[in-house]
DNA sequence: TATTTTTGTGCAAACGATTGCATTTTCTGA
DNA sequence: TCAGAAAATGCAATCGTTTGCACAAAAATA
């Protein structure tokens, strides 16, 4: 006993006890006391039980370096996200989390910022830092996909979700975002609406042209004629203060909004009801995610609801399961969420 | 080159590249390259080009448990948050995740839930991850502190943030509740106010006791009686629609609510408004935190602005130096985020 | 030409854990 | 009493990197 503790007064610095420490201390070799941990059959029930002991008294731990360094695994999965500080991205996140859990992975998050250069940055760093699978919302100013390739050629497993790149052929979790922008509309044009306008985002995004593609098809199949003035890029409260008055003061003036997001949608109600308007009678909003705002602002807002949380728990899912080797499939693995219309006070 | 690259066809299965490959394919001893790739002064220009070309080409990436193992650091900094799905909380992340990548620092995110044993199970994952720091702010329901506790006896950084915990004696940073509770107070007096409800959160919190001294010496200080009815618990939208409606039918009805946080007042707002009282003309309210939230909702809600992005920051500042070395205060580092008052349409 | 100095490389140990194989000890049965 | 089997333990290599030291070859000096 003695012996063990001495390493302590000999470097006055606290250190990890390791195996050695514990073989020492006991009189015994490192390899008896790794087998005696991991429960050995050839180990004596004296020593192992004697070890263990040994080992919970001193709260031994494994040195996860060591570890890695044989199994070239450490339970890591890396997350790339546009940004953190949003309802529906810290959603997904917390989904993330929570499926991760299950099978005792650590999540190391990397925010891009919407920036293409934090984003590659995010790619380097998470390589180095070894993780097992990588899960990616791309940024909105991503175009190159070079970084993403990488992490295929490295043989990790790459996961989008949400916001996918179509430049690169891997897994991918994706909402269920034409049908939902279909079904608003449709609602929408159910109510009577008839000038609907689309605050969309920027068409670099898959999810902002399916939106405008279920938009568009809605408007169709109710033979109400697509106006491309109708359908600018708006998708940021900046934008919006901008932009909606125009729309409001038209001589022929829409008697809807379907926003690409809540906070455009809000923000939108705002507007309109500081310009004398009344929301849902005169016009309707309907937004797009389902935060908690949605059911703060009055009216309550009529949103499609992302599910952030469960898409962000199937994307961490399938890394996991392509890590284990439990997903197979060859091709292309595409997980769909399915949206849902919740209708509140903001649509007649 | 052949002889390197044979490594391929006999697993099949890529692995990443190491010096020992380099050195193999270079006809060359590992401890050779290795000088190179670090810029030896004892290495010949010659070699050293000739390998960090092949490096470079081959996309050479230092194996970090094989550095963790020898420097016993790995550049990652463990954060166990309540939620992340919440406006200040991901600002606080956002801060941090900003703030570690000046220093090339990973995070690894751990969420409690509000939940004690996840919090300690999350204290576990992360010790047994080899971080080399950590960051708490902790859930309401954590009473016993044996888990932080043993952070400390690892000697590995702890640094609280906003949700301290009394028990322990580490480093911290929080916001100046007080303060913030008292101008905000001050605020609504000076407007007329005074009957004054302070929805609350449970005394476990020394945030909610901090807050609820400011709201009590702010009435103190102008001579209004401080009445136990009016400072409920009160921090969660479902306790709102209980507890609010039983303010608004008394006969003596206040004339302001101050919330603890700005869903509970956004949602304050709402019931106000649809018992047909007016806000705020009526009735006052004020919120904590200036989420995106304050500036959306009808009228704009006057709060108290936390910088949970700078208290992140801070935070994350603290735990770098403290690994680092270059933060060596024996005792308590304890730093203070000002708060700020952002009055805007929901008090008079 | 002989000796020292400089320059460039390589060897081997170390970090902490796992594991195939060798070795020692104990037990069994004839 | 002793061979042989069974049980318990130890040795040593391995993972990828760094680094003190040894050593060789080349260059400088005497």
């Amino acid at each position: 006993m003695i012996i063990f503790e001495s390493f302590l007064t000999n470097t006055m610095k606290k250190r990890q006890i390791t195996l050695k420490d514990i073989a020492k201390a006991l009189d015994l070799s490192v390899s008896t006391v790794s087998r005696s941990l991991s429960d050995h059959p050839d180990i004596s029930p004296g020593t192992k039980v004697l070890v263990q002991r040994f080992a919970k008294e001193h709260k031994y731990k494994p040195n996860a370096f060591a570890l890695g360094l044989k199994t070239n695994a450490n339970k890591t999965i890396g997350v790339i996200i546009p940004e953190i500080v949003h309802f529906f991205f810290s959603s997904v996140l917390s989904g993330m989390q929570d499926e991760a859990e299950k099978d005792d992975f650590n999540i190391i998050i990397c925010q891009s910022n919407e920036d293409y250069a934090q984003e590659v940055k995010a790619t380097q760093t998470l390589l180095a830092a070894q993780v097992q699978g990588i899960l990616v919302s791309s940024s909105k100013t991503t175009t190159c996909f070079e970084h993403f390739q990488e992490i295929v050629d490295n043989n990790i497993p790459l996961v989008f979700f949400d916001r996918i790149c179509t430049g690169i052929n891997t897994d991918r979790v994706v909402v269920d975002d034409y049908q939902g922008a279909f079904t608003a509309v449709c609602h929408l044009i159910g109510q009577g609406c008839r000038r609907i306008v689309f605050l969309g985002a920027s068409s670099l995004l898959a999810i902002a042209n399916n939106r405008r593609m279920g938009y568009e098809d809605a408007l169709r199949k109710h033979g109400i004629v697509i106006d491309e003035e109708c359908m600018p890029v708006c998708d940021t409260i900046e934008l919006a203060r901008r932009i909606i008055p125009l729309f409001l003061a038209k001589e022929q003036r829409p008697d809807a909004f379907f926003c690409v997001n809540d906070e455009v949608a809000s923000f939108c109600i705002r507007m309109i009801k500081q310009a004398g308007i009344r929301v849902p009678e005169d016009i309707s909003v309907c937004g797009f995610t389902n935060s908690q705002i949605a059911e703060l602002i009055d009216p309550a807002l009529t949103t499609v609801d992302q599910h952030g949380f469960e898409l962000g728990a199937t994307a961490m899912r399938l890394v996991i399961d392509r890590i284990n080797g439990e997903e197979t499939k060859d091709g292309i693995v595409s997980r769909v969420i399915k949206t849902k219309l919740i209708i509140r006070e903001s649509t007649r």
